[in-house]
DNA sequence: TGTCGTTTTTATCATTTGTTAAATGATTTC
DNA sequence: GAAATCATTTAACAAATGATAAAAACGACA
C-alpha cells in the first residue's frame, strides 16, 4: 500500500502537512526473516508496511509468543518506545520480503509540535491503535479458541497461506497441538 | 483526584489551554449502582473519576463479562463512541457513590482543532490508553489465571476491598469458582 | 440477636487445554 | 530423487478450568 493512502486512511491532511510527513519518510527493503525490532531496546523509528507481513513476539520463559501480525498498510510500532521513549519488550520479525516506510520518531515528535494538523493526525493514529487493541482484548476475553481462530481467518483470510500455524496458535493463546485439534474438529 | 492533576498527568499544558478544557468540564455525582454508559448507544461524553470506582462489562450470551475497572484519576471512555462516533458495546456501572468530571466529546473535538496544545494533549491521552490496553492484552495472553490475579492485586491493592470477587473473576477471564480455587491454593 | 439475601467456598464430575512423544507431511538441499 | 530439516497432526495422559449443586460465610437490617 502506498504511503499517501496509508497517511490518508488515518486522518485527512492538507497536502502541505502531508508533504511534511512524507519528507521524513524513507523507503526501505528487508529480506524475509529480518529482525526489525529487538526487545529491550529503545526503537527510534516507526514503520508502515508497503508490502509484506510481520509479527511481534515476546519471550515467556523460553517460548516465543506472537501477539501481533501486521500486513500491508499496517503500522509497526513499539508502543513503549513510541509513547514513553522506553525499551520495548518485543521483537518484530519480517515473515516475508518486505518493503517498509520508515519514519523517525524524533522527527515526528517535532512535527507534532510544529503543525497542529499533524498533531491531530498523530492523535487519530493513536486512537485507531486503541480500537485495534481493544477489539483484540475483547476477543481474547470473550471468545474461546475456536471462535478466535474463525474470527482471525475472517478478518485476515490470507493469513493461513502466509504464516505458519505455530505463530497463529501462539497469537490465539493456545498451543499448536491445540490448534490442530480445533482444525480437525472443524472439518 | 482533582481535575488539574488529572489533566497534567496526561500531558503538561499552559494554563490557557488547561482553562479551555476545564471550561468544558462539569462536575457530577452519581450513586452506587448507576449505569453511566449503556451498550448500543453512542456516548456523547467522556468522564474522569474524581472519587469512586467503576467497571465496564459486556454481555456474552447471558453473562456479564467485566473487562475494565476504573478508579480515581482514570478516564471513563466508550472508545467506539469517542473515536468513531459509533455505538459502544459496553455498559459502565458505578460500583461506589462517584464524583465524576464530565467532558462532552463534541466540545473536546472542537478544542482539538482550535488549540494545537490540546491536540497534543488528546494525542497523549490516546497514547496512554494504548499502553494500558497493550499491557492488559499481554497479561491475558502471557500469564495464567493465578499470575493475572496476583498482578491485578499488585497494581491495584485496594480492589479486593472495593469490588466483588465475581467481577474480578470475570475480569481475569475465569469463573468465580475457579478464582476461589486459585485463592485457596495461594493460602 | 436472628433472619434473609447475597457472596464466596467446597465438592463432584465433565470438558478443554497442556505436555510429551511419536508419526506423518512438506520443503529444501545436495 | 534421497536425505535432512522443518511443519503439522495424532495419541495418551496430566493439569487446569467449567458446570452444577450445595454448604458456609458475610452483611444488611428489623
Amino acid at each position: 500500500m502506498e504511503i499517501n493512502q496509508i497517511i490518508d486512511n488515518i486522518y485527512p491532511l492538507t497536502s502541505i502537512s502531508k508533504d511534511l510527513i512524507k519528507a521524513s519518510i524513507v523507503e526501505m527493503k528487508f529480506p524475509k526473516g529480518h529482525i526489525l525490532f529487538k526487545a529491550n531496546k529503545i526503537e527510534k523509528s516507526i514503520y508502515f508496511i508497503k508490502k509484506g507481513i510481520a509479527r511481534a513476539y515476546a519471550y515467556s520463559d523460553d517460548n516465543q509468543i506472537t501477539f501481533w501480525f501486521g500486513k500491508e498498510g499496517d503500522p509497526i510500532v513499539s508502543m513503549q518506545s513510541y509513547v514513553n521513549n522506553e525499551k520495548g519488550y518485543e521483537d518484530v520479525e519480517l515473515l516475508e520480503d518486505c518493503e517498509l516506510y520508515e519514519l523517525k520518531t524524533e522527527q515526528l515528535q517535532k512535527l507534532f509540535l510544529e503543525d497542529s494538523h499533524i498533531a491531530n493526525w498523530g492523535r487519530k493514529f493513536a486512537e485507531l491503535e486503541i480500537i485495534k487493541s481493544e477489539k483484540r482484548l475483547i476477543s481474547l476475553q470473550f471468545e474461546n479458541a475456536t471462535q478466535r481462530y474463525l474470527a482471525l481467518l475472517n478478518n485476515y483470510p490470507s493469513l493461513l497461506q502466509r504464516v505458519q500455524l505455530s505463530h497463529i496458535a501462539s497469537y490465539l493463546g493456545i498451543t499448536q497441538i491445540s490448534l490442530s485439534r480445533i482444525r480437525a474438529n472443524l472439518k
